[in-house]
DNA sequence: CACGAATTTCAGAAATTTCTGAAAGCGCAG
DNA sequence: CTGCGCTTTCAGAAATTTCTGAAATTCGTG
């Protein structure tokens, strides 16, 4: 690997974190590479930058693929296949966000409603689905609002998240407006 | 392990997930036991529970301390710890964020900070630092929003999930009339 | 302070995951 | 159909993580 320094310390640091996401180092470095990479690169290219043998590179991109986070790109007069990340950012993230809530929530939220549905059969069970009901009805809460806010263009969101807390000063104060009204009608 | 059966699936589902997140098998299903548990548990019970060894749940519960998702708590004339999850579960998300936000994310946000502070060596570097540049920025926004949304109670962050998409529009609403009102100064 | 119950530590065993090189597969140009 | 460039598969090696039992430590009590 004889990648420039700053390059090579992102790479490197990608495949550090790896291991507290779900992903392995390799399959980290590669992304990292095609991240700040300016053109794609092909299978062999990643090699050289990584040194990693070539079939971790090809089972790294695999799961990279699986994961909808980068994208094959062909080059003219060139049968090998290329590989990049998406350009924004903001589409990144999207696809991560949809990926995690697949393999992390989604399983979850699955279990629950079908242990949900059984009959308690002692009071231990009784207790017990309770609390699966309470965390059932909170992951339900949060993938509804997400559901929700992933169908808004970017610049919307972006201006949301600038937002911030104030967004609840704003509610606050609708709120009032609106029980205002409701007030007027029902003195009325 | 002779629990009841709805008790039993539920932990074991909490083991098996527990390695897309960053945790084992028996950190997940310590947690699981404990969170539909409806008193603290000693050690020796949840050895007992789940059939690992007593070193095991130590270890486990070592862990899950340090993600503060366990609470110690004491029996009267007894001297052995007992242990158990926060009850309520908006209290377990604020927790989990937290420290998830700790180990996922500070970490790159810190690195990149870092990278972009050099001065470019070269063209690909240059390039490179452009990319770190806007992946810093986005998690920047990320984590302000959320610095900014944890600070809310309860009550008002459920409210607010509760509007979802919807807040989109009366951010939009809102911007109308002080745009209307801005425009009467303007043309006053 | 010595005893014993409870807990933690730790070195190595067991299990799992990652990585590699060799072989197989694929598709196209000649 | 054959040879060639490229990619994937896969069995086992290497590395890492998890788990255990035994020993060490801690701490309240008599």
């Amino acid at each position: 690997m004889q990648l420039p320094p700053l390059i090579q310390a992102f790479v490197l640091h990608f495949g550090e974190m790896g291991s507290r996401w779900g992903i392995n180092r390799t399959v980290g470095q590669i992304y990292a590479l095609l991240y700040v990479s300016p053109q794609p690169l092909n299978a062999d290219q990643i090699v050289d930058a990584l040194g990693v043998s070539r079939s971790n590179v090809s089972m790294g991109l695999r799961e990279l693929q699986a994961w909808n986070l980068v994208k094959v790109r062909h080059i003219p007069d060139d049968r090998r296949d290329h590989f990049a990340t998406p350009g924004d950012v903001w589409e990144i993230l999207r696809v991560l966000a949809e990926e995690r809530k697949k393999r992390e929530v989604d399983p979850t939220l699955s279990v629950l409603r079908e242990l949900l549905m059984q009959a308690p059969a002692s009071e231990a069970e009784r207790h017990a689905q309770a609390r699966m009901a309470e965390m059932h009805g909170l992951i339900e809460q949060l993938t509804n609002w997400y559901e929700d806010v992933k169908k808004l263009e970017t610049e919307r969101l972006a201006q949301l998240l600038a937002l911030g807390s104030r967004v609840a000063r704003l509610v606050e104060a609708t709120d009032k407006v609106v029980s205002l009204g409701r007030r007027k009608k029902d003195t009325r």
